[in-house]
RNA sequence: GCGCCCGUAGCUCAGUUGGACAGAGCAGCGGUUUCCUAAACCGCAGGCCAGAGGUUCGAAUCCUCUCGGGCGUACCA
């Protein structure tokens, strides 16, 4: 990389004066003028070293090693610039092409298992567009983590009974009763009133099962089969419409089933983590880092979510996870705090657990911005949502913002846009660089076998500069839990690449200079059709 | 009341962890097609970075307060 070349003749250079270590910065320019990379080193070093900024700066230029660059400047208060040799740029593309499809990887993670949770939405509707933003973000996480070298599984979490499945079986029951008899249903208070458990109800009249439809008590058991079988469904059709797919589905029931939650409450009880009151048990959150003390067993006896939840990830420490991220919605800030509290008190390492927390979305259509309920039947589906928009579209919107932001998503304008969208604009990148291949001849076509030095225009070697900054990207990008970042590049060099294609012919009558350019342009694509299957979009050929 | 997040161009949002004159897309206006896909390119216009103090060489970024929006503050999940 570029930027360590910088840093190292800094480094360098730096203690070769003999002066203390500090923590200074090397960035890329933000202007041409400045160069292709500067440090404040000289502005931080300061203090500690006690010369002048300038002066100091000054000194370091002095001292550093003849013909690394192509110049080095000092400028304002006392940034030192420095200008790459060409031929320096140059070899950092030899250096990407030799990588090859591999560019952009790293080692941080050296094989650990790490899992992802996410969506974890319980089986009583479909997936909301709020649900497709999670979606998105966790799987895209995902896919960053293995190309840092992680070992990735992706996990769904679910709870397939309890009092909401009891609503929502009662609620299709009664959808049912207004198919089969003709009733109107009765949705019970704070049961399932959405248009889908109708559609359910209307199928499982026309197929003939034998059920007591007098007493609800009798058939109970099918209807909460029934209702999270289809709904489970559903909610996967959902999520392989938006390209996401999991490799463990992860279900409540089977903690309970195998007594997990008393064994973890007993642990936590014999390290002191909890007590009683008003005839509940109580995690001593508070102590531990937790923001409020809260309620792990109630006065009946019976377990909260928290409880299941703290229990839930000692079974994914046992399963072997080293590491573990939760993609969770703003809302359950408190719920993360005590299960964090809880693992502390049971002695996990602090490193453990990360939750990646996203903001809400709300959909505007025209002047109106709505929240979504689940439960009231009062939401966009995702799947309505990808099928307007297509899956490309959605999952570039549902990352390009920052997670700690609002995202809100404007029907109309995602549509209306859709022909001029910064999806499509990133692809049509891909597809004129595989065009420009499509018409090269095989003789031009071979990168290994071209002169580099030939790339001397300045958008070739801005160019090269954006593709060596795509590894610090995607590192950049899975460490902070932030796709966005990798969305920015991304428009950003297909913007770049853009602006340089339409000012330059790749093909051209001298050979050698074409060789170059393909090369460059080779890389482009590799780059973009890297960034693209991160971002878990199609790289197409033809548009 | 308290805790967390947000407030940047008409709209939707970036802003490299405190750096140099604040950036992009869309919307608006004006241009570009003998030539690798015009789903593109070039130019113009648009901002007291919600407001007020503070910290220092330097603040959209850090601290305090005010205003505005979201979420939470359950023996719900």
């Amino acid at each position: 990389m570029l930027e360590n070349f910088v840093r190292h003749s800094l480094v360098e250079t730096w203690n070769g004066l003999g002066f203390p270590e500090v923590e200074a910065e090397v960035q890329p320019a933000t202007r041409p003028e400045h160069g292709d990379f500067s440090t404040n080193l000289a502005l931080v070093g300061a203090k500690q070293v006690g010369i002048h900024p300038r002066e100091l700066a000054a000194r370091i230029v002095d001292a550093l090693p003849g013909g690394n660059f192509a110049n080095v400047e000092i400028a304002g208060p006392g940034f030192i610039n420095f200008f790459l040799r060409e031929g320096e740029i140059q070899s950092a593309l030899r250096g990407i092409l030799r990588a090859g499809d591999r560019f952009g990887e790293a080692d941080i993670g050296g094989g650990k298992s790490l899992q992802i949770e996410f969506v974890s939405s319980n089986p009583t509707g479909p997936l909301t567009v709020g649900h497709g933003r999670q979606a998105v973000l966790g799987d895209v996480l995902a896919t960053l983590y293995s190309a840092l070298g992680y070992e990735v599984t992706r996990e769904y979490y679910f709870n397939d009974e309890g009092r909401q499945i009891d609503l929502l079986a009662e609620s299709l029951y009664e959808r049912y009763l207004e198919q089969k008899v003709l009733k109107k249903a009765e949705i019970p208070v704070d049961g399932y009133a959405g248009p889908y458990l109708i559609d359910i109800a209307r199928d499982l009249a026309s197929e003939n099962h034998e059920i007591d439809v007098i007493d609800f008590s009798k058939s109970k058991d099918f209807f909460r089969t029934e209702a999270v079988r289809r709904i489970t469904k559903m909610i996967k059709d959902d999520l392989a419409q938006l390209g996401v797919k999991f490799n463990n589905w992860f279900s409540e029931s089977t903690l309970h089933e195998r007594g997990e939650i008393d064994k973890v409450l007993d642990r936590l009880r014999e390290r002191g983590g909890v007590y009683e009151k008003d005839g509940a048990v109580w995690l001593r959150a508070e102590d531990n880092g937790g923001i409020k003390d809260s309620v792990l067993i109630r006065n009946d006896k019976r377990a909260t979510y928290l409880m299941v939840d703290i229990a839930y990830h000692i079974d994914k420490y046992r399963r072997g996870f080293e590491r573990v991220i939760d993609v969770q919605g703003a809302d359950h800030q408190v719920e993360q705090s005590c299960v964090k509290a809880g693992l502390r008190i049971l002695g996990l390492p602090e490193e453990f657990l990360d939750y990646a927390v996203h903001q809400f979305v709300s959909i505007k259509q025209g002047k109106q911005t709505a929240r979504m309920s689940t439960r009231a039947g009062r939401f966009i589906s995702l799947r309505a949502l990808v099928e307007w928009i297509g899956p490309d579209v959605v999952r570039y919107f549902m990352i390009a913002r920052k997670p700690e932001s609002h995202l809100e998503f404007d029907l109309e304008l995602a549509r209306a846009q859709s022909l001029e969208n910064p999806a499509y604009y990133i692809q049509y990148a891909h597809t004129r660089i595989a065009s420009i291949f499509r018409r090269g001849d095989s003789q031009t076509t071979e990168p290994e076998k071209s002169d580099l030095s030939l790339l001397r225009e300045p958008p070739e070697l801005d160019l090269i500069k954006r593709l060596d900054r795509f590894p610090a990207v995607i590192k950049k990008a899975a460490l902070e839990f932030a796709p966005h970042l990798l969305a920015d590049y991304t428009l950003g060099l297909a913007s770049a690449f853009h602006t340089y294609y339409s000012k330059y012919r790749v093909l051209g009558e001298d050979v050698a200079l074409t060789r170059a350019r393909l090369a460059l342009v080779y890389a482009i694509q590799n780059v973009l059709h890297r960034s693209l299957e991160i971002m878990g979009m199609s790289a197409p050929e033809e548009m």
